[in-house]
DNA sequence: AGACGATTCTACCAAACGTAGAAGTTCTAC
DNA sequence: GTAGAACTTCTACGTTTGGTAGAATCGTCT
């Protein structure tokens, strides 16, 4: 899920951004400019639920939503899932550090000395 | 093409495994296990073409087709298109060093070392 | 028990991908 | 220079994934 499902990621997005768990209603109102119907709504955050990305609970009649991971979580986790695509790891993080931007690299060794 | 596209991924893997240019014959006889037809596999060099990811040059009455990246530099090139997404980059990348495993954190310091 | 809102079921369409046959083009060997 | 082999291009079809939503159903509150 990087680039692929447009609007699956917008979803994830509110809930992300919402921090707190949302009903299938309340993610739809947040997505104003797509004008889209409820059940279209409900039926990506089932698709996210069998993806495991989004977890639901009852609450009373509706049902609320959250995002497994948070943001920062989910681009870790995909980050780290193309490095296991890698052939030679080590390789593939040196050209990583070779193509980043100054202020990522910076962040980088900052995360590392944190560490 | 992360996950995406088994095929594609195969083919230019064999791309990437070979390192010199190759027919599309030379491609299919490394897919043994797959047994494809020798079309099928044209078509999917014409797919990874469009997308930019293998460049071709006639040779006789034959192409040859090579992989733009070598595998490292794909694999970066997909890490930095990840971290994109990101909200909070540096969170993000802080996420990623406390995931990763032993061995690549200690490569993720050597590369930042040699560079 | 009935109304209201939420969910589930089902469905349709488009794009991407796996797969390959048929037809066309170009060498090469005789 | 022509026939056959090898290669390419064109076209096509089935499957999966994702966007989109109506119809039917279910639960709850009054």
């Amino acid at each position: 899920m990087t680039g692929r499902g447009e609007l699956e990621r917008a979803v994830v997005e509110v809930l992300w951004d919402s921090g707190t768990p949302m009903t299938a209603r309340a993610v739809t109102d947040q997505l104003i400019d797509r004008d889209l119907a409820l059940t279209t709504v409900l039926t990506v955050l089932g698709r996210l639920e069998t993806k495991g990305l989004v977890e639901r609970s009852r609450d009373g009649r509706a049902h609320l939503y959250r995002a497994v991971s948070d943001r920062a979580g989910h681009t870790a986790e995909l980050m780290r899932q193309v490095l296991e695509t890698a052939g030679d790891r080590q390789d593939a993080l040196a050209r990583f550090v070779d193509t980043v931007s100054d202020d990522d690299l910076a962040a980088l060794r900052r995360a590392l000395d944190d560490h």
